[in-house]
DNA sequence: AAGAGGATGAACT
DNA sequence: GTTCATCCTCTTG
């Protein structure tokens, strides 16, 4: 089931974030479909966040995205390289945000061990939010699409995977050490002993 | 107009 | 554990 508009609109970010784990990311490209599962989330709740880019309402050009109504998909590029996809969650005006840091893979795995230069077997294919979008095909020109739309090239779909609550781990969040308190947040949400999750704490 | 820095990943030692 | 590729965004002047 393709996960309703309603579905984002929710002003908890905390309990959505450990909800996407599970959710089929699915990508439509010119020739093909692709898609994983959410195994790894992150939480940035603005204003408070420190971590967020919108901390403190920090409006910009780019953080524009985030102040979208829930739903939209915000994807911007980090150190110039990496392309890095997020949810966006919440009322309009509201920055709040989910970044989807790992998938599993599902359908076109084939395509996606080709895009990642790796054999279909290693776990590289798709650990890490740099990695994830090169696997599925995720580009900046899908920022600011609505992931619920039927029509939409990038959509997440509920496939009634459930998480047990032994296997849901969570940690502080990855690469937000310069971010004093908020660094210290346990925001990062992951399956448990699942070999596509990133960073060293999977267990 | 210029410069600093970043929600990373890969290839090193 | 350390280094660095690479470029966009934002701040400052």
């Amino acid at each position: 089931m393709l996960l309703p508009r309603d579905y984002y609109l929710s002003t908890d970010v905390l309990a959505l974030a450990p909800d996407l784990l599970g959710k089929l990311l699915v990508v439509s490209g010119e020739n093909e479909q692709v898609s994983g599962m959410i195994v790894e989330t992150e939480a940035y709740r603005a204003p408070e966040d420190r971590a967020s880019h919108a901390f403190g309402n920090r409006l910009t050009p780019r953080t524009r995205t985030m102040f979208l109504e829930g739903g939209h998909a915000y994807v911007y590029v980090c150190y110039g390289i990496h392309e890095l996809f997020n949810v966006v969650t919440g009322p309009e005006g509201i920055p709040h945000g989910i970044l989807i840091r790992a998938i599993q893979p599902v359908r076109g795995i084939e395509t996606m061990a080709l895009r990642r230069n790796r054999a279909i077997s290693n776990p590289e294919i798709g650990k890490g939010p740099g990695c994830l979008t090169q696997a599925l095909g995720i580009e900046r020109k899908h920022n600011a699409l609505r992931l619920y739309d039927p029509e939409s090239p990038v959509q997440i779909h509920d496939v009634g995977h459930r998480i047990p609550a032994d296997q849901l781990g969570t940690s502080h969040r990855i690469g937000v050490e310069s971010s004093g308190d908020s660094a210290l947040l346990p925001w990062r949400y992951y399956i448990r002993k699942n070999p596509y999750v990133s960073g060293g704490i999977h267990q």
